[in-house]
DNA sequence: CAGTGGTCTAGACCACTAG
DNA sequence: TAGTGGTCTAGACCACTGA
């Protein structure tokens, strides 16, 4: 009759989120130091430490220097949202991916789109216009403004079999991301692409990409009615 | 002249991500193990390890035993979704914040319902119905049901000054959380309390909320098309 | 100022798993 | 089965910040 097994650690953060729970460390609540806890748990601060720091990115705890560890009084949960790659998501779902693309080219870049790229208006930006399709049904439309001075090379680009996500994956890897969700109607060409009437709503997920130092796209895909995004805490 | 400081893990992070971006670490590609970058980089593998398993987290490596680490191929970006309590998302924004209750009781469980909090249909559930406001405009309509079964005492408690998510985070706090974002049409009492026409393009947030061994209740929180979600990498 | 968490070192054992 | 990452110990220094 052995245990499941489970890393100290881990052990020690459940009971720690069961005492949350359980109101034996109410919110907003001190809760002992990492010494007295290395003392209690019989295990050395680190592995308190380990197990408090990851309550605390959690959202269960704030800590700080000298003034301890308190329960959260109004925890900020902090929902994962996946973002695969857009071909590999509709193939994690189960679905043969397919892609047709548009339109692509350059083009003087728009006013909000110059905005969050941070160019002076009217300066060329590749403009890419394509649709996503699973099992060969619409299933999201991308249109997409990628900024040719981070990602050098983009205009000479072959977007006509693959979406710029690979492309851009190797040539100029994001290590940041802003998103911003909406429902919005649908309208235009990405209504006729979707193949839904104009005025349908749809969930728009609207991505800046920067790498360390630049920003590189812009990013606006609108999902077709029968999507929907999951996420988890 | 002195740097501007970072922790060493934090530099030593940043400068594999470099690596990463520049091709220098291709996607696909084994990176040297801990071992060798503690002697390369002049620190213990500890301080290796910490950088390497951020990084991991962040989806930018893959780590297996002995199959060593490598960069992501097809990175699956992490976003982080911040869920604050609906009055504190409100107050964060820069709005004051209001509350109307529609209705609070109990109903026998509608079978959606019932599915999600693993019960049988007709089941007693409390249902509240609510709208919040942000200086004085409708903000969120939000469509509850709660299980009296793990939120022991709800069926008492009041909801005519405050929602129910001071209420829950005191008596049935959350340890896990799924959510699903959608785009639906505005109907109904819905549309009405947050004052749109019917057919509107709404953004809903679904959350279904756990304690550690039971499900608590089914939120559907409906946004007015003023509102957007913002999430970050 | 002094208490607390954040981090680093040096070393060790072991679970997991690719070859 | 041997190499790799995951974790733990025991100890230390110090940045931050509340009192």
């Amino acid at each position: 009759m052995s245990k499941p097994f489970a890393a100290p650690w881990l052990e020690i953060r459940a009971d720690m989120l069961r005492r949350v729970h359980s109101g034996e460390w109410p919110p907003g609540g001190h809760i002992p130091h990492e010494a007295a806890l290395a003392v209690a748990y019989g295990c050395t601060r680190s592995t308190i430490s380990r197990a408090l720091r990851d309550l605390a990115e959690a959202g269960f705890l704030e800590r700080r220097r000298k003034g301890g560890t308190r329960v959260a009084e109004k925890p900020v949960r902090r929902a994962v949202l996946d973002i695969p790659l857009i071909e590999q998501g509709i193939a994690q779902q189960g679905h043969a991916y397919g892609y047709r693309l548009h339109r692509a080219g350059l083009v003087p870049a728009p006013g909000f789109v110059a905005e969050v790229l941070e160019m002076a208006p009217g300066l060329p930006v590749l403009e890419v216009c394509a649709l996503h399709l699973a099992d060969g049904h619409p299933h999201q439309f991308e249109h997409r403004w990628i900024d040719p001075r981070t990602a050098a090379g983009v205009e000479h680009a072959d977007f006509s079999r693959a979406g710029p996500d690979i492309w851009l994956l190797h040539h100029a890897p994001l290590s940041r991301l802003e998103m911003t969700l909406r429902a919005l109607p649908a309208e235009g060409a990405a209504a006729a692409a979707l193949g839904v009437a104009p005025g349908t709503p749809l969930l728009e997920a609207e991505r800046r990409s920067f790498t360390l130092t630049a920003p590189i796209g812009l990013l606006r895909l609108l999902h077709h009615p029968s999507f929907c995004l999951k996420a988890r805490l």
